[in-house]
DNA sequence: GGATAATTTGACCGGTTGGTAAACATTACA
DNA sequence: TGTAATGTTTACCAACCGGTCAAATTATCC
């Protein structure tokens, strides 16, 4: 009898759901650790707590895996810059966008990484992606535009202003080995992300020149 | 007839240091692209123009390339850190951290993101070299205290300011085609460098209440 | 030029890894 | 409860990959 794949069906069973939940949980940790090359379905097996050839049942090849993984975490992962608004005002704006990012950073490190992981590698299967990006960047930059233009900031680049702020947050999740090595084991606990928040909020208020 | 494994010589050949030079070369090529599992013997030989069983002839195992590499890279990677001086001022000190760290980022983008691929994946093989840095950080953190206490710059965490400022240069190296992608390929030509070091300068300039 | 050491390569090996085949087990549903 | 669809596993394969071996080639030095 011919097995239909779980991922051609057209309705979703209950396993299904759960399953694929739990493969792509155990795929995020191993992905994000080792890479796309570096992780074996093995790894990602064990991890899940089930047999090789069932991970292979629910997606068919490591790729699909990936790419399930890269396309939901890509969706939520530019949520933050989303919600800049135009309508508020700068210093509010920009402090909760630190904000949120540096929550991003601390609870899900793991989807920081592999972003970062992709990037890194060229970004061999997100360029559209990249290009709505783009666009959302183009949108948010006109915000900041009209901000500076309004007088509400210091004049600034604002592509690069937003570079930084991506940079500087996701640094506490990317790099996270080196910043505790460097901290120590004293203050780098979870402490070192008020610590990050109030340094960045002051830098960028002082750096814009936004009166609080 | 036993043959002398190039490594274990004591003197090196002029050929031994030719090839190993190229061999080096072709190896930061494939590993920061791919990380160290991603990268295959067979691609650096095919980068490096030769076969694989000569290339295992300079270097016993993948490993010890990577080492080799890595071993190399660190040394001259913290180099801008080292010059940062108590003894200057903190507005010149501060923009040639950046201004270095930037050309870093523009000249040595493979370093750069071998060091990144490194680091995300725990950093395994550099924790001695971790050790080495915090020691290098905290003597350079006490600079940026004795700073603050004259008054020079505003209150800031300093090992937070290190921090962002690794991140936001090295952001250019590691995450380049997401920079390329977003700035477009109008704006993303060689000046954009120049762009983000007019605007990091600023930041920082203000943020840490800097007066020029 | 010849002996010796250094260098290079093709053929190969064992372990790993992505993926498959097919039998077996379980669930959903009439 | 029976049965068809769905889910799970064991055994396996072919390709790849890190590394070895021995033979061939080239450089070095007298």
């Amino acid at each position: 009898m011919a097995i239909p794949r779980a991922a051609k069906t057209q309705r979703r069973t209950r396993i299904q759901e759960e399953k694929e939940e739990v493969i792509l949980e155990a795929a995020l940790d191993v992905f994000s650790m080792h890479g796309f090359k570096g992780a074996t379905i093995d790894q990602i097996a064990e991890v899940a707590g089930m047999s090789k050839p069932n991970l292979l049942y629910y997606f068919r090849t490591k790729e699909a895996m990936h790419r399930a993984l890269i396309d939901r975490v890509l969706d939520t992962w530019l949520d933050p810059l989303r919600e800049f608004d135009a309508e508020g005002n700068p210093e509010v704006e920009i402090k909760s966008y630190i904000r949120r990012k540096l929550e991003m950073a601390r609870d899900f490190p793991r989807e920081s990484r592999l972003f970062a992981n992709e990037i890194l590698r060229g970004a061999p299967l997100i360029v559209e992606e990249l290009d709505d990006l783009r666009k959302l960047v183009d949108e948010k930059a006109e915000v900041i535009r009209a901000w500076v233009k309004a007088g509400k900031i210091g004049r600034c680049d604002p592509y690069h202003l937003i570079f930084s702020i991506w940079a500087t947050t996701q640094h506490y999740a990317d790099f996270d080995v080196q910043v505790k090595a460097v901290l120590g084991p004293t203050r780098s606990g979870d402490g070192r992300f008020e610590d990050a928040a109030r340094f960045l909020e002051q830098l960028y208020m002082n750096g814009l020149q936004i009166r609080s």
